[in-house]
DNA sequence: ATTGCGCATGTCAGATATGACATATAGCGT
DNA sequence: ACGCTATATGTCATATCTGACATGCGCAAT
């Protein structure tokens, strides 16, 4: 999971690294800063609706054809996991559009 | 564009062909539905963006450093454009987080 | 009828994402 | 301490996405 440079941005932030000041930390277009937003937003609303669901990681898997490490990927906001996948996660766990919708919307803190 | 089997489908569907009824037509399960709804809404934003900001498919496309066909692509609704690859065009045009959101919330009809 | 412009569609080599697997860590009951 | 279960992290072959390019189509202006 090699020197793609901004890797481990997103775990520090998503484990709780103040997402706020990371912007000026690297220098980052707000655009993307959004885009990461979205991400860890995904990422979180997906790890609370599989814990709401009691599923295991295995579990969830299984359900939408992945993996365990895949899935924990996923709920670490790792930039391997497309948005698609993160959106078929939710919809998998039984969110609607609007719940996708709304946790794009939020900016995150 | 060869024969990822369902991928001319979102082409008709963006080109007007009725959303509603293609879900038997094809056996999509609802998940696979609201995928696509988002991916076609997320495509028509996009293009009424662009020509709301009065740039061409090439122009944009140098913006946001990529080529007319891809932007092309986005706006066709092709499956071979990734959510993020929309989301960053709709963002880059000046759309916000919460704008992206509503699209993705709003079934497509 | 030819040129120019905007958009569509196909292809392809290189980049990124994916599931699967191996392995590591953490907690918990015994 | 030991096993056991859940989760994390790394790697890899394959699949999918990407920008770039070529080319086609329609349409307006000359």
């Amino acid at each position: 999971m090699p020197p793609m440079d901004a890797r481990k941005r997103k775990r520090l932030e998503a484990a709780g690294w103040v997402v706020g000041s990371t912007q000026e930390f690297l220098g980052l277009s707000d655009e993307e800063m959004a885009l990461i937003d979205m991400r860890i937003g995904l990422s979180l609303a997906f790890r609370a609706l599989r814990k709401r669901t009691k599923l295991t990681q295995a579990a969830l898997a299984k359900r939408i054809g992945s993996s365990q490490s895949r899935v924990a990927k996923m709920e670490a906001g790792d930039p391997s996991v497309s948005f698609e996948l993160l959106i078929r996660g939710l919809l998998a766990l039984g969110a609607t559009p609007r719940d996708v919708g709304r946790v794009i919307a939020r900016p995150v803190a």
